[in-house]
DNA sequence: ACGCTCGTCTACCAATTGGTAGAGAGATGT
DNA sequence: ACATCTCTCTACCAATTGGTAGACGAGCGT
């Protein structure tokens, strides 16, 4: 074991999972990251034999902090339906403001060969099946606005994901003067969200 | 000059608009684009000197092309806010759906150094202020819902730029037994527009 | 026939990539 | 004191990357 107060291998992870989500796998080499924890790249290879296994752990630590989240967020949101969409939502910025590398992990991972993807899809797909049908249901209990819920479903994933990791993005919301970053951002999401959803 | 039917130069552009769009700048190398065009690698640089020229080509071709539809789309579009607004998001679907690595382009150029991005977002950009401050003018006089101009253009660059280029979020929509694929996609995303910047 | 430019090629090169082999320092159990 | 195990290191390697140098042929005007 490590002397070092956070063990070597966790390190390794959380600059890894910053890295490639800001720059894709590619982007961000074994050396890098290495340079990044303050080690060698062949420590690095000790810890995840390749760079495949260091993805796949980072893939499954992003997809398990998500999953969590966002289950803790579903189990603990109010019945109400907007407002249960509301609660979740917000859950699920709260990691996108706190890391947003996070969500650049899933982001980059659509560009992974399909198998591979599987990691993160598979562990999300249940999540946005469980969403699609309580939507599904909402509407046809004329509780919500008649819609197509994966469509729901798929926009929430993309601005969540693309707001977050799109530094563009970012960019074009801080042109105005008034806007105060992610925190209102967030709100306006929202906003919209509820509006569109309004029956 | 070749006595090919297109000219090389020109098959090399649009191969490197395709696998830039689809893998990014890094992730396509100058052997897999002379591959695909069925040349050497060597004629691609005697064509672009060097990848960041090849890269700057296609960013410029992508500007233009985007531009020109955009800009045409505004010139011809009615008068009243909604329809307005409609005419020119489903401007930009047009070739988002003809040719998705379009936006996939500009998407990847959002993680180019900032200096190098400029050769898109510098030719966006006066389009999408002069969105911004359309919207403004249409809220300030009453005939658009108030809110956040510039997270509207972000929104909508955000659900373009992401929806036409996420293999994940196409899959997403396309789980849906009567999803019928972009053309519906498209129709929705207008309605949702709508319903969000309604009075 | 002459040279000239154009377009593509073969043959290299240096740097960087992911990865292997194995040495050696430190703690730990006996 | 010794052997062992854990962890990080130095020293390589083969493949791939972007890029250079220059040869070769086809068409051109003279």
């Amino acid at each position: 074991m490590s002397t070092s107060r956070t063990p070597t291998r966790e390190r390794i992870l959380a600059v890894a999972l910053d890295l490639f989500g800001a720059r894709g796998f590619d982007g961000a080499s074994l050396d890098d990251i290495a340079r990044a924890v303050g080690v060698r790249k062949q420590t690095v290879l000790y810890w995840f034999p390749s760079k495949d296994d260091l993805v796949d752990a980072v893939l499954d630590a992003v997809a398990a902090e998500l999953v969590a989240v966002i289950d803790a967020a579903v189990r603990a949101a109010p019945d109400e339906p907007l407002a249960r969409i509301d609660a979740i939502v917000s859950a699920v910025f709260r990691p996108a403001v706190r890391r947003p590398a996070l969500l650049g992990v899933v982001r980059e991972s659509s560009r992974l060969p399909a198998e591979r993807a599987h990691a993160v899809v598979q562990r999300l797909s249940p999540l946005i099946a469980r969403a699609v049908s309580y939507l599904e249901s909402e509407m046809d209990a004329g509780r919500l606005r008649r819609g197509d819920p994966g469509l729901i479903a798929a926009m929430g994933y993309a601005t969540v994901t693309g707001i977050a990791t799109e530094p563009a993005l970012l960019r074009a919301v801080a042109w105005r003067p008034d806007a105060v970053g992610l925190r209102r951002l967030r709100d306006e999401l929202r906003a919209y969200l509820r509006a569109a959803l309004a029956p």
